[in-house]
RNA sequence: GCCCCCAUCGUUCAGUGGCCUAGGACACCUGCCUUUCACGCAGGCAACACGGGUUCGAAUCCCGUUGGGGGUGCCA
């Protein structure tokens, strides 16, 4: 069991592979880690762990430190394995002149035939070349990590507790690949060994290569001058979906930069991201500036049950966050959200939509109406405004009485409002459903006088006739 | 199949043997405000998966059951 690191000792990392765009439940991990290390005083890591040419696209590292930086997470050391292979196979070679790792030539193909002639269930590699001495073949070779048969491999998870694996249960991984690339398992134990990370905090998806690493540590350590102790482990609980299963790139909205661009505020993603799995100690309010949370923030306070990432809850987040803002800084959030709507004009609105928008996204719907064409409003809605009563008279006034009264917010209130003290009627919706095609929204006055008395009069009239 | 993990309101966080007739937030419902909606305010609905222990006492500790998830790659 290792001395837990404390102060400015820490180091933690975060290790994204790009071969795909930062994702809500990698920001997660990053976010922990980051806020652990804020917390303590001590370094945060990037890793680019793209040791899989395949997969790994150059760009999306860009992608992923502006998604990081957006989030407000920052770094202070940053490495690409990319950088590293020669060192991972040297630690590599050391191990197989050592015979704590040997040459495999079994494909995987051949491995699947012989587990199924075999017919006793099992899967996986089989040992086949252990004890047979091979020497390398370029392009034909891996090379396997020798796993203990006998004995348990353990550790203890600040987040979990203790976890144990019986040795007998792990095969003989591959640890550098036909190609001599080295996989991830040996890059992985390399840097953490070599970097002298302290605290591993990452997804829940990632317990079951801990004694993977943690043997090729001890089996690594004695090439270098670093601390073999172990790092401390915290294991971060899932966050899934509705179904309850991983979040997945396919099925659902993961990416942090579609959210960014749908008009979520940065603060507010960071904020919900923190609440998933972990709390405030003091049991306050769960929206309250970052800087609150970093002093308060420890590992083991974090939860072991897997969270659902509800973007119903992220919205209102959203929503506190966007209220919270001065109206100029509302305005300036809201610029690349407004759609069809003037500058000018969406200026002269920005309060009213605050208060009423969760998402910046959600403006256009709010506001499009005053700049659309004429609206269609539906049955239902029609019929919850007209259904009743006889609106053929009051719609008839608010023509006659609006073509003629001064065209501004204040006139054009009081003249509304002045044919429904006349007539005792309520002439706010009619004129709502008229303009706008739905009965809810932000007052009309004000966009009404933006709008040309002419559009005004017509919708009018459009809805009218339609009343027959 | 095998390995590992998890289990409090619909969701999320709180609760670490007595303060729990289980608390906050989101969602939902009701009311107030308002000639719309929203914001705001005041209320309401709603959970310790099940079964055994341990203990004077269990949501909290132990065992089992059930349910769920993760892993099982020459991905990370």
């Amino acid at each position: 069991m290792s001395a837990p690191a404390t102060g400015a000792d820490v180091r933690v990392r975060f290790s994204p592979a790009p071969t795909g765009y930062l994702h809500v439940g990698s920001a997660r991990s990053a976010l922990f880690n980051w806020m652990y290390a804020r917390h303590t005083g001590g370094t945060m890591i990037l890793r680019i762990e793209d040791t899989d040419a395949d997969r790994s696209k150059p760009e999306l590292v860009d992608a992923i430190r502006d998604s990081l930086g957006w989030l407000g997470i920052d770094w202070d050391e940053e490495y690409r394995q990319s950088d590293r292979f020669d060192q991972y196979r040297a630690a590599a070679d050391s191990l197989v002149e050592r015979g704590l790792a040997y040459y495999c030539d079994s494909t995987p193909e051949e491995v699947k035939a012989r587990n199924e002639a075999r017919g006793d269930g099992a899967t996986g590699y089989d040992g086949y070349n252990r004890d047979r001495g091979l020497s390398f073949v370029e392009g034909k070779t891996v090379v396997r990590f020798r796993t203990p048969e006998t004995g348990t491999t353990e550790y203890d998870d600040l987040i979990r507790g203790h976890i144990s694996f019986d040795n007998s249960t792990l095969e003989d991984f591959v640890i550098v690949r036909s190609s001599g690339v080295p996989l991830f398992h040996v890059a992985n134990a390399w840097d953490d060994l070599t970097m002298g990370i302290t605290h591993v905090v990452r997804g829940e998806d990632l317990v079951n290569t801990v004694p993977r690493v943690l043997l090729l540590r001890e089996a690594m350590a004695p090439l270098v001058d670093a601390d073999p102790t172990p790092p401390v482990f915290a294991h971060l609980p899932l966050i899934v979906n509705e179904q309850r299963k991983k979040l997945s790139k396919r099925r659902d909205d993961v990416s942090v930069g579609d959210y960014r661009d749908r008009g979520f505020l940065a603060d507010a993603m960071r904020n919900y991201l923190l609440t998933l799995g972990w709390g405030p100690r003091d049991g306050g309010d769960e929206i309250r500036p970052i800087d609150v949370f970093v002093e308060q923030f420890e590992l083991d306070d974090i939860n072991k049950a897997p969270a659902f990432f509800d973007v119903t809850k992220l919205e209102h987040f959203n929503g506190e966050y966007l209220r919270a803002l001065s109206v100029e800084e509302f305005v300036e959030v809201a610029q690349p959200h407004l759609g069809p709507i003037p500058a000018d004009l969406f200026a002269a609105l920005a309060p009213y939509a605050q208060e009423r928008v969760k998402v910046l996204d959600g403006i256009p719907e709010l506001l499009g109406w005053i700049v659309d064409d004429a609206p269609d409003p539906s049955d239902k809605d029609w019929k919850k405004v007209f259904g009743k009563g006889e609106p053929g008279p009051i719609l008839d006034r608010l023509i006659e009485a609006l073509g003629d009264c001064d065209w501004t917010a204040a006139a054009i209130e009081e003249t509304v409002f002045g044919v429904g003290t006349e007539l005792d009627a309520k002439t706010q919706l009619p004129v709502r459903l008229a303009l706008t095609g739905v009965r809810a929204g932000i007052p009309l006055w004000e966009p009404m006088a933006w709008m040309d008395r002419a559009v005004v009069l017509d919708r009018l009239r459009a809805t009218r006739a339609r009343l027959g």
